[in-house]
DNA sequence: CCCGTCGATGTAATCGATTCCACGAGCGCG
DNA sequence: CGCGCTCGTGGAATCGATTACATCGACGGG
């Protein structure tokens, strides 16, 4: 592959000179030029992007550690960070953690080592050594989506406080009582965060939500199937279970239809992240939406704001409820998702 | 951030001794690697893999430009990627082409630029000027799922045609007789041949597929919704449409749906490409199913193979029919994906 | 007419690693 | 006792860029 000094030589000019032309410096003659651009052309010249990362000490890359590719909420995250990133002029170096502190700590480590110029990460658990370590550093970082507390990074997610509110209206006022949850890890910030937001939202109602009602999920499809027939074997089960991601609710559904029994009937089911297909399914899903694409956006922007020397703003948007029918027949019509 | 140089310092050796440590190259006493290790830990030394790729022309990396990251194959196929990749000591850097040619050059240079070691692509398109240099150059590259005919690179797929056969019997066994399908782009070669193995069977049952049956699709939900309206504004509109892959069949079922229809009384459908919602859809459907996890770890393994010196393989595996209750009852009991 | 300035260019240091080569110490064998 | 190996080590070149600094010619003002 050709490099830069066989285009200084090409065009009969030194390395400097054509280091000025690729980098547009100013002080340049339009003569040399044409000719540098010229043997560009004609040896198919690409600057090499890891000897200008040496020198320069830049990447114009962004690590992006997600909990789980697979989940089609990641995925749309994932999706919404390349293009933001893409806009301003960065690449985007994806690491899938698989709900593993493990390999949430392997991709962290390879990602520092590619001397990436910041990371985005939604992490898996409390805070290894190693993420602690990287944010006192003084690597730009920044959480989206599940974050540390304690950790002085800008926080992107949204807030699913209110719409968990209008959830167990809507519940309630289907006359449902009995309500449980299948809750994510508590190891993180969603995992605690939406059980709390249950809880408080029952209590308004005067409702108890009792610890045979919060299952341990880890937000992977399986746990919320095997936590669904705990709840379907207890003496009196639930008449509703709210999975707190879309895969457990996924696993909720294996675990129904597996027994032969019907959605919303014997169970009612709702669920955090609303996907395309819930409004496919038998019966379509009722869930809360965040606001995906907008989150990955913010993150990115935050991200580069502490990049480039600016502050980095953390950003809340609220979650919105949209109803379907998989708690009931509601008097209201339909709502189409728009995710 | 320490370099080698600071590390040398501290345990009073030279950068080669460090390198070498770090390399374990044989040739250090007991002693200077004790020392240099040492000083490792106290300095939370990490090697600049940017500076080690410079040098050694390796980056330990392999990039991936998928179609299309919301479509769950590929998601599925990314993983799977990933994972043998970094059993074999790689790390994978994604780029997603969202069916753009534009975008999928975009992704192939920064990833030259870049100096990834291998090239694993899905092509969008039937080859940019950009990829056929970059195969013709000696890059190390491997075609996943799609590929482009008349370049010399390893093929990883797998061959739907027996399935596709096994579905036209499954249909033409229902009573079925006008059936359609949402093709892919006329560029891809996924996009031909699932017509043409369509083609083929219907043939078989001296079924015949006319043009106003065979709706232009390009792979994302949207156009497949948009063809489905098309076909069931026809005055004769098919008794079954078959997507060729699982996006546009979400998009036929909200085409379906938008109009107050039923699948299958109205419209049967089936899908190439199955993926775990359509075990929940209302009806669930109908799939073809790709050993995606085999391809991805096939893949990976043959582009390995090509980076290391080794022939690398091309590699073909079938895929398998699973019926379920989108296209009318079946006599045999519906089965359970297990993708 | 000369000197200072500016514009265009080249030389060389530098980034952080790897690795070839040279060198000195120690050791075995004749 | 000395020759030649091997082993451990350090010095320095190198990868491909960027960039500070030096240089040189032309030009304008005093």
């Amino acid at each position: 592959m050709a490099s830069i000094k066989d285009v200084a030589a090409e065009a009969g000019v030194s390395v400097a000179t054509v280091s000025r032309v690729l980098n547009d410096h100013p002080s340049v003659s339009a003569d040399a030029r044409t000719r540098v651009l010229a043997a560009v052309e004609t040896l198919g010249y690409r600057p090499n992007a890891v000897a200008r990362s040496l020198r320069t000490d830049q990447t114009h890359t962004l690590g992006l550690v997600i909990s789980d590719v697979m989940n089609p909420y990641f995925t749309e995250l994932a999706r919404s960070v390349e293009e933001e990133a893409r806009a301003l002029g960065y690449s985007v170096i994806i690491g899938n953690a698989d709900e593993r502190p493990d390999l949430q700590d392997h991709h962290v480590r390879t990602l520092l080592d590619r001397r990436i110029d910041g990371l985005l990460v939604s992490p898996t658990d409390g805070g290894s050594p190693l993420m602690l370590d990287a944010a006192r550093a003084g690597t730009p970082m920044v959480f989206v989506d599940r974050w540390i507390p304690g950790v002085d990074v800008p926080v992107v997610r949204s807030d699913g406080r209110g719409a968990v509110r209008d959830l167990v209206a809507h519940l309630h006022g289907l006359g449902h009582r009995r309500l449980a949850i299948i809750a994510g890890p508590a190891a993180t910030t969603t995992g605690r965060e939406r059980v709390e937001a249950f809880r408080e939202a029952l209590a308004a109602y005067g409702l108890d939500l009792p610890d045979a009602y919060i299952g341990q999920g880890d937000f992977q499809a399986e746990s919320g199937r095997l936590v669904t027939e705990g709840f379907l074997d207890l003496a009196e089960p639930p008449e509703v279970v709210f999975a707190a991601d879309n895969l457990m609710a996924l696993g909720a559904l294996d675990a129904v239809r597996a027994r032969g029994l019907r959605v919303p009937d014997d169970l009612a089911l709702a669920a955090f992240d609303d996907i395309r297909w819930f409004v496919h399914t038998d019966p379509p899903v009722t869930a809360i939406a965040q606001p995906t694409g907008e989150l990955g956006r913010a993150a990115v922007r935050a991200l580069v704001d502490r990049i480039e020397g600016r502050p980095g703003q953390s950003v809340t948007l609220p979650a919105r409820l949209v109803v379907r029918r998989s708690c009931g027949e509601d008097p209201t019509p339909v709502q189409r998702s728009t995710t």
